[in-house]
DNA sequence: GTAGAGGTTGACGCAGCGTCAATGTCAAGC
DNA sequence: GCTTGACATTGACGCTGCGTCAACCTCTAC
């Protein structure tokens, strides 16, 4: 005795589309298929999709499902295995929800978003501990005062500046150019320059930052991670750093 | 200034590829297309690149990344139907694992697939108690020894027929056929017939249950949910159940 | 004979890109 | 001016598990 795609599908509350598409891939063949074509099903065929179903509603996908059911005595290992599956997702669903709760919180609190940050990272008063340890707290309150009288359009300009700055080193980087190269010190020398202009920083005014401070910076943007963030990673940092402690050598 | 798409994709970390199938989807369209159809991205286009791959990695999909850089002000909405729909998801996670581990649990144990015990709904030992409250003691063991007695061969014949028979009343619920209907108490007089071979089954040896127990069972179809399942769920038993009283009424 | 219910085999759609494939561009070296 | 190689472009298929037409048989019932 059988019974047409269509009773078996709603005795098993699916659907015959369902039913053709686990034939389609040699999930559930029919148990007969009748001359004009038509699929029909048996008890044994119902009782397979029966656990099918029940497999689908774990979680499995359908080669996983086939596994099961093809492994009488290694249902274990493939459950399993979807096991570690499953409790890998519900990780990363954690994480993801503590993620989304505390972006939610900082726009609440009228923080910017973590990718806003990212480039504030050239913005050195953002480090405030590390530049009056390394500098004094003069330094520090200098350049804070002068950032601090900018106007946005200017602020605007100088966060540019560093982003086009640190994404040259970047790319100089990826293309693999030597430290002593003319394309890194020149790169080098942009960015003294560059430090050179701002109010507190040593060797402001000379036209060159002072060596002392060209190097230091230099080490501290690998051994800091927020400021290797700004050149692409660790490894674009540590280029930048031998690029500048060469310069450091030749010209300050 | 902007940059190659590559040079882009590698500070960002993601691929010429997915900016290409950004600005197709017009989620970050390129700030400059060259004469020759280069992309080319600026510092505002990279900002704007850091903050979907954020929103990628908080689990959002495009549309929604779209959203919540749309509105300004709308951030919260959006993010928030995501952590709900995050939640969610957790709470789905938690119940596979936990079903998945009693799966597993189950087959170490020896025990059946839930879905092969569904059908052995059919075999009505599985209600001891509710057999032997109804309908005595010695009516539970006479069915018992019956089935213990059968061979695999005779027990797979039996619940092929219980199967069919089960099937066909499903079927003819779907139908939408009445219960006072022909097909009905054909459908009637099966399971009467059926029902009376089995001994400690009341009205075993005449040739029919007796009008008693019909009654009884037919009740118990729509009272207990696991009988219910046999016939394709709670509406159908009801319809079992009126057939069953109407030919319980007529013939017995 | 005809209507209506139900069956069949394609084939597209969805989400987010990975991955060719065929072809155009550009900078660099000879 | 040509070759080479790296990088760009636009298609278009693939993956998961079916939902959802579409175009076209088949069977049953009146």
């Amino acid at each position: 005795m059988d019974w047409s795609i269509q009773d078996i599908a709603k005795f098993a509350g699916t659907t015959s589309r369902t039913l053709r598409h686990y034939d389609d891939v040699g999930l559930l063949p029919p148990s007969r298929v009748g001359s004009n074509g038509y699929r029909y099903y048996d008890e044994l065929a119902l009782v397979r999709l029966q656990r099918i179903l029940m497999l689908r509603d774990l979680g499995l996908g359908i080669p996983a499902i086939a596994d099961v059911l093809a492994g009488e005595r290694d249902d274990g290992h493939a459950l399993r295995a979807h096991l570690a599956w499953l409790q890998q997702e519900r990780q990363r669903i954690d994480r993801q929800i503590s993620a989304v709760e505390s972006t939610i919180d900082s726009i609440e609190g009228g923080e910017q978003l973590m990718a806003e940050k990212m480039f504030d990272g050239f913005d050195h008063t953002q480090y405030k501990e590390e530049v009056e340890a390394r500098w004094g707290k003069k330094s520090y309150a200098d350049s804070d005062a002068w950032w601090r009288a900018k106007s946005d359009a200017e602020k605007a300009e100088f966060r540019t500046f560093a982003a086009e700055l640190g994404f040259d080193w970047m790319v100089a980087a990826g293309d693999g150019v030597a430290p002593d190269s003319e394309t890194a010190q020149a790169l080098a020398k942009r960015q003294a320059d560059w430090l050179s202009t701002i109010p507190g920083a040593p060797g402001y005014g000379t036209g060159a930052p002072t060596k002392e401070y060209f190097t230091g910076l230099a080490e501290m943007y690998v051994a800091d991670e927020r400021f290797a963030a700004n050149y692409g990673g660790i490894e674009n940092a540590r280029f930048v750093r031998d690029s500048m402690l060469e310069y450091a050598e030749r010209q300050l």
